[in-house]
DNA sequence: TCTGGGGTCCTAGGACCC
DNA sequence: TCTGGGGTCCTAGGACCC
């Protein structure tokens, strides 16, 4: 019988900043994306003020004044750092574990004879080592835990841990009828609507539909996700270390961008934190998607919005070779006089390093590059990111983006531990 | 003035082939 | 004059997720 649980951290990213802070204890918080530009974590006071996720801070700056609501600029390398501790104790907790995002983590519970106590256990553990709160979801699928940990997280008598039993069961079916369709993994804003104009309005009334229907009418993932809800498994744990299919490097621009020279720092910019990343999982791409794009709630601005594809001759992972063809594609797309917002680059077709084609003579990166490329990576690891740079990302400076209020590297950086005194 | 970034999977439609 | 249809591959784009 499978047995799912799905652990997830409570305001993750509020809660990160508020562990290190203790004057921003009971006080409203939300946290932003980059560039400060859409709040994207809220602490439960800031919920409870009625101020939504994914607004613009810029929409609800009075309102954060006037309440007392403190706001963060976003500090991806603190949350990533208390993500790993999250997911190494709970890899120590359960030899199945899926980490799913950077505070979600599905665990195979399958065997496990009080499965709710654990998950009492594991909400515990979190709680004590790394002061975080999370809820815990455990059901049949994926699908149901996912469901029973939105249940953990809004009925009380759960006491932060919901077991779902069988979807048959009178219990889980009026738990289902209260819940609107939309709360349901795998349907969002599109799908909603249209079930619900098809009458279905409840995540029990979805539970209640024929998957062959579901198929017929809106393709095989709702399918699925229907059959997930009827207790029958359709996804299963993924590799904790699987590599990336694509990896995607791209930001909008702190201010309004005409200069091509800028966008080509940006360009390089980004094209050298992917093959850093592609790098780092031993990959080598065939070829990449240079994006480039006008600001879409700029109505009064010309709009433009391309991507482009460019194949390399040869699989890479040479930052080099790499820069080379984004420039290529840039040149294809860019449109002079054009107020520029966002571009990024895209690498696709990855494989591994060493897993070579059939071909004999297909070129395969220099080794000495690809030891130079090593090198730099580690200096970049070493002495701070940007140490070691190509020349092209530095024709300009004025894309970057801007962080008003960022909180310290409290546990990645020596310069900027926490002090405590006795 | 100011509206995120990084992923996955699926599908529609065009190009091409026989 | 009459001018098919099915399969496959590829790409762009859309839906979803956090």
């Amino acid at each position: 019988m499978a047995l799912y649980a799905l652990v997830d951290a409570n305001n993750f990213y509020a809660s990160c900043e508020k562990i290190f802070d203790p004057a921003l204890a009971d006080t409203p918080l939300v946290v932003l994306s980059n560039n400060d530009g859409c709040i994207v974590a809220r602490s439960a006071e800031a919920k409870a003020l009625g101020i939504p996720m994914g607004a613009p801070m810029h929409q609800w700056q009075a309102f954060c004044d006037a309440h007392g609501v403190i706001s963060k600029s976003s500090n991806y390398t603190l949350y990533g750092d208390m993500s790993a501790r999250m997911l190494s104790i709970l890899q120590d907790m359960c030899p199945q574990v899926e980490s799913y995002s950077i505070d979600e983590s599905f665990l195979d519970l399958a065997g496990y004879a009080d499965a709710r106590a654990y998950g009492l256990r594991i909400r515990q553990r979190l709680q004590q080592d790394i002061k975080i709160t999370c809820g815990v979801g455990i059901g049949a699928t994926k699908t149901l835990a996912k469901f029973a940990n939105h249940l953990a997280k809004k009925q009380a008598e759960f006491a932060g841990v919901c077991q779902l039993s069988a979807s048959t069961c009178a219990r889980t079916q009026a738990l289902m009828a209260a819940y609107p369709v939309a709360e349901v993994w795998g349907v969002g804003r599109q799908l909603s609507a249209r079930l619900q104009a098809d009458g279905v309005e409840t995540v029990l009334d979805l539970a209640r539909c024929d998957p062959l229907a579901i198929q017929q009418r809106y393709g095989i993932v709702l399918a699925k996700t229907v059959r997930e809800l009827r207790g029958e498994p359709c996804l299963t744990l993924e590799d904790v270390g699987r590599p990336k299919q694509q990896i995607i490097a791209s930001r909008s621009f702190g201010t309004t961008i005409t200069d091509p020279n800028a966008i080509k720092a940006a360009i390089s910019h980004h094209v050298s934190r992917a093959a850093e990343k592609l790098r780092a999982q031993q990959g080598q791409c065939a070829h990449l998607y240079v994006m480039l794009r006008t600001n879409p709630f700029r109505e009064q601005d010309t709009q433009y919005r391309r991507s482009i594809l460019v194949p390399l001759a040869q699989a890479s992972a040479d930052t080099g070779l790499l820069l080379a063809a984004a420039m290529r594609g840039l040149k294809q797309i860019f449109v002079p006089g054009l107020r520029y917002h966002k571009c990024g680059v895209m690498l696709g077709e990855i494989s591994p390093v060493g897993q070579q084609q059939t071909d004999l003579f297909a070129p395969v990166d220099d080794p000495k590059r690809l030891r130079l490329m090593g090198l730099m990576d580690r200096i970049n690891r070493d002495q701070g990111a940007g140490t070691l740079q190509f020349a092209s990302t530095q024709l300009s400076n004025t894309w970057q983006m801007r962080t008003g209020n960022r909180s310290p590297r409290y546990t990645t950086c020596w310069d900027e531990l926490p002090i405590a005194y006795a």
